[in-house]
DNA sequence: GAATGGTTTAACCATATGGTTAACAAAAGT
DNA sequence: ACTTTTGTTAACCATATGGTTAAACCATTC
C-alpha cells in the first residue's frame, strides 16, 4: 500500500510537471494530467485538491531544485571565482538534466509576477548569497577587479540559461545542429562561460 | 467607417497579444480578450474566425519583427564586427521596447517546435544570413579569429536577450534594482555584450 | 427613403472544464 | 473475521469555453 501511495503520488506529480511546463497553470488540463499519469481525474483531487495547489507543489519543487544550484555562492572555503566556475557547472549540468526547468520558472513568472516575488522570498530565506553579494566581496577584497556587479550578474546568468531556453530557436533560426546538449556541448558551453568570467573577473586585467 | 474598421481590429490584436503572451495560446481565453478590447466576443470571429488564427496573427507579427531586427547581418556596407553590434544595438532597443517578444517566441516554442519550425522557414525565407553564417565568413575573411560559431552564437542571443526574459527572477533572487531597462541599463547592457564580441572576435589577440 | 454592405450585438449551442459524490476495492488494524 | 482506513472509480454537477446565428444597427450610395 504504502509503495501504490507513493507511486499514484508521483505519477500525477510527474505528469503534472510536465504539462505545466508546457501549458501553464492556465492551459494545463486536468484530464490531460489524469490521463497522462495513467488513473482516474477524481486522483488529482483526492491527492492535491485542486489544480492551483498540484500546481503550486511542482513548481516549488522546481523552484527549490532551481535555488540548489546557488548554495555554492555561500561556500566561503573557496575563492569567490572558484564559487563563481563551480555555479556555473552546477547549473548547466542541472538544466541540461531538466531543460525545461528554466522554461517552466520563466513562464510562470510572467504570469504571475507578484506571487513569484512571494515565493521565492519564502524558499529562498535560508539559501545563501546571490551573486551580486558575491561579486561585491569580491570587489571589496580586492579578488576581482571593479565592475559592475548588475550588468556581469546578468551576464553569467544568461550565458548559463539561455541556451536551454532558446534551443529549438537556435535549431530554426541559425540552422545550427550543435544545440543538442550533450556533454560535448555542454563541456563547451560551460568553457565559454568560465572564460567570459576570467575576461571579466581576473584581477591582473588592470 | 474605415477608421472604424482599423480600431477594432487593432483593438483585438492588441488585447489578444497581452493576453497571449502572459496565458499562451491554450490558457489565454477568448472572452477576456473582447473584454479587454472593449468588444463583444463574436467580433473576434468576425474578424479572425477562430482563437488559433487570431493566434498565428498575432504570433507571425510576432516573429516578422524579431526577425527584422537581424535584417543587418546581411549589410555587406559594413564589416563583420560593425555588423554584429549593430545587431546588439537593434535588438536590446526592440526587447526593451516590447520586452514581453522573447518570451512570448520562447513560451510558444516549447508548446509547439515543429509548427514554430515550421513558421521561421515561412518568414525567414528573404530575411538574410543568420550569425553562424556571417562568423563563418568572418573566419574565411580573416576578419575575425578562429572561434566555434556555435557557442559565440549563442553566447552573443544569450547575452542580448536572456536579461528581458529573466528580468523579474533578477528582481526576486539577486534583490536588485538595477534591472528595470531604461536607457542607462540599456547602454550598460549594449557595453557589456559589446565588449563581450569584442574579447572574442577581435584579431590581434592571437 | 430605400437599398446595400459592413459592423455589432445578445442569445444560443455543444462541448469542455475543474471539481464533487457515493459506491466499491484494497489494505491495515484489532 | 470484522472494522476502519486509504485508495480508486464512474457518474455527475455547475460553470466556462470557443464558436454560431439571426437580428439590429450604422454608414454610404442612389
Amino acid at each position: 500500500m504504502q509503495l501504490k501511495d507513493i507511486n499514484t503520488e508521483e505519477k500525477i506529480i510527474e505528469a503534472a510537471k510536465n504539462a505545466f511546463m508546457k501549458y501553464g497553470l492556465y492551459g494545463a488540463r486536468m484530464q490531460d494530467i489524469a490521463d497522462n499519469a495513467g488513473i482516474n481525474k477524481a486522483l488529482l483531487h483526492y491527492y492535491f485538491r485542486n489544480k492551483e495547489k498540484l500546481f503550486d507543489y511542482v513548481f516549488d519543487g522546481a523552484l527549490s531544485k532551481y535555488f540548489e544550484q546557488m548554495l555554492v555562492f555561500s561556500d566561503t572555503s573557496l575563492p569567490i571565482k572558484e564559487r563563481i566556475f563551480k555555479y556555473i557547472d552546477n547549473i548547466i549540468d542541472f538544466l541540461s538534466e531538466y531543460p525545461q526547468m528554466s522554461m517552466f520558472i520563466i513562464k510562470e513568472i510572467s504570469v504571475n509576477e507578484e506571487l513569484f516575488y512571494e515565493k521565492v522570498q519564502n524558499i529562498k530565506k535560508d539559501k545563501g548569497v546571490h551573486l551580486i553579494a558575491l561579486l561585491n566581496e569580491g570587489m571589496e577584497k580586492n579578488e576581482i577587479p571593479m565592475i559592475d556587479p548588475t550588468v556581469v550578474m546578468m551576464n553569467i546568468h544568461s550565458l548559463c540559461a539561455y541556451p536551454f531556453l532558446a534551443s529549438p530557436i537556435f535549431k530554426a533560426i541559425e540552422k545550427s545542429s550543435g544545440v543538442s546538449f550533450h556533454d560535448e556541448e555542454n563541456q563547451k558551453l560551460k568553457k565559454s562561460v568560465k572564460e567570459f568570467v576570467d575576461f571579466k573577473l581576473t584581477l591582473n586585467k588592470n
